[in-house]
RNA sequence: CGGGGCGUAGCGCAGUUGGUAGCGCAUCUGGUUUGGGACCAGAGGGUCGCUGGUUCGAGUCCAGUCGCCCCGACCA
């Protein structure tokens, strides 16, 4: 083998991801676990979330759970053990589930008398507790939230975007009335659109799904929609409309101020881990990850430009840390020996920290830092007294650039199409997603799935202004449609 | 669950016709270095996924099995 001359290459070429554009599922695994976010496990499908992934979670889950509660919601746990008697109780429910769930039917060596089915959502044990607690109108509404994991035995699994375990958020909820209800649903699918939009930078479609795509239970399910750069669409956060399906299923019912005995009206929404793997596919780049400033473990990260005599480096570089940290930047300080500054750059770089701090000797000198952008790659120099201004005022803008310019691609691959052909097209050879108009047949629904392998995504609000692209009958609904994760 | 690919040191890989396992990175020690992935010298590290078979001898051949990745049918 040839050493000397390709060594530097070869090992360039070792320490690189694959490029996003090659290979978008292979670029996704190399930058999933190079920047440790997450490692793969021995059971099949399952997923070590590392402890920088599991930072990401949790600032998600402070902004999630602070929203919650502000409008009203309580936290609360229930057992991930539910028995099969309950979850059958709901027909649409099992037969949604029923080919996801794993079961648990042995306590120690004996055998159980009825299996328990490990929770692949909690609309079951919940509704059977809330059957229990509610009983006159003055109980509602019940607002409860539960952050836990579920899991649903998936045939193909990837780090974050579908595995057998995943952690999530359940909401909960039961009102005396259905315009209620819906304001609930609404409601939360607002919230989950506010916040992805808002904090973690990915611009989405909303609304509601088909008959076809809903919650198994639900009379209505409303989604937020991201875009993939692959033109595949990623539902990231769903609010169902359960109607008094699940009410008369476990018997939730409330003694109304007429003096009837009514069902309430329920509702459940829930937002995931799988987040996470949408901010890696919508903003990562051949780098690594680029995480938005709102929810970045590290949203800068000082690196002290060392030489051997020069303590007041490391002195100054403690200084900018201490600094940063007390205008509430989340900042870390990589004064570790023995790497090399660009070795450094290239690792925080792959872990998506919003802003790089570099202090050398020239910038004491010059009385000077040096920051460096990791969404435009920028490098600028800004006066030491102005330190805290300008991270604060670059937080706003990587935030905000991060979102322009996957809204950029958002609106580059959602393409009208007026006609069949044009559907096609828009799938298969400009791999984005569809806006059309649709007559609501189930016949025609399932065309999209076997020409093009897609499915609606989610009605949009737009006009109706088209026959159906499928048949050409008078269309009911304008709805975009796209290959999903 | 179908089609394809891959399992060899922590990671990435090589291993010819079957002959007793190697390279780079990483790690450890010492030294020189440090503004875009440093260099020199030395050291440690292996049940070749697992099981069985063929053979004097298997990382290599055969069968089975498990796992992972990619592409399709089902799903947050």
């Amino acid at each position: 083998m040839n050493k000397p001359n390709t060594q530097n290459t070869n090992k360039k070429n070792m320490e690189a991801v694959t490029p996003k554009s090659e290979d978008i599922s292979r670029w996704y695994t190399d930058v999933v676990l190079k920047a440790r976010m997450a490692d793969y496990s021995p059971v099949k499908g399952c997923m070590i979330i590392r402890p920088y992934g599991y930072a990401l979670w949790e600032n998600i889950q402070k902004i999630l759970d602070a929203e919650f509660k502000r409008l009203g919601h309580q936290n609360a746990y229930f057992p991930m053990f539910i028995p099969e008697s309950f979850l059958t109780k709901e027909a649409e429910h099992v037969e949604g589930f029923a080919p996801e769930v794993a079961w648990v039917t042995h306590g120690g060596s004996e055998e159980l008398e009825e299996r328990l089915a490990i929770r692949p959502t909690s609309e079951a044990i919940i509704g059977h507790m809330y059957a229990k607690w509610i009983e006159s109108y003055r109980d509602l509404p019940v607002l409860i939230n539960q952050w836990a994991n579920v899991v649903r035995w998936e045939k193909v699994t990837r780090p974050f975007l579908r595995t057998t375990e995943f952690l999530w958020q359940e909401g909960h909820t039961a009102h005396r009335t259905h315009e209620e209800a819906c304001e609930e649903v609404m409601q939360m699918l607002g919230v989950y659109r506010k916040f992805v939009e808002g904090s973690l930078a990915i611009p989405l479609v909303t609304g509601e799904k088909s008959q076809k795509e809903k919650f198994a239970g639900a009379l209505n399910t409303y989604t937020i929609e991201a875009l993939m750069p692959d033109g595949q669409a990623l539902q990231s956060g769903t609010s169902h409309d359960l109607g008094q399906n699940f009410a008369k299923a476990f018997d939730i019912r409330f003694l109304d101020s007429d003096g009837e005995r009514k069902y309430a009206w329920t509702t459940s929404w829930g937002m995931s881990t799988r987040i996470i793997g949408a901010a890696i596919m919508v903003h990562g780049d051949d780098r690594g990850l680029r995480l938005p400033p709102k929810v970045a473990p590290i949203q800068a990260v000082v690196i002290p430009i060392v030489y051997k005599d020069s303590q007041d480096v490391i002195i100054k570089a403690r200084e900018l840390m201490k600094r940063l940290a007390a205008c509430d930047i989340r900042v870390h300080l990589d004064d570790r020996e023995g790497f090399k500054p660009g070795w450094k750059y290239s690792e925080y770089e792959m872990m998506g920290v919003p802003l790089r701090v570099e202090i050398g000797q020239k910038d004491l000198e010059k009385n000077q830092v040096c920051l460096v952008r990791r969404d435009t790659g920028e490098k600028m120099f800004v006066p030491d007294a102005e330190l805290e201004t300008t991270v604060q005022r670059l937080m706003e803008e990587i935030q905000q650039t991060l979102f322009n310019q996957a809204a950029e691609i958002l609106k580059n691959k959602t393409v009208r199409a007026l006609t069949f052909a044009e559907f096609v097209a828009a799938i298969k050879e400009k791999q984005s997603m569809a806006d059309l108009c649709w007559c609501g047949s189930l016949e025609c629904e399932a065309k999209f799935k076997a020409e093009a392998g897609a499915t609606i995504r989610c009605f949009n609000d737009g006009p109706v202004d088209t026959a159906c692209v499928v048949c050409g009958k008078p269309a009911q609904k304008r709805v975009f449609v796209a290959r999903a994760y």
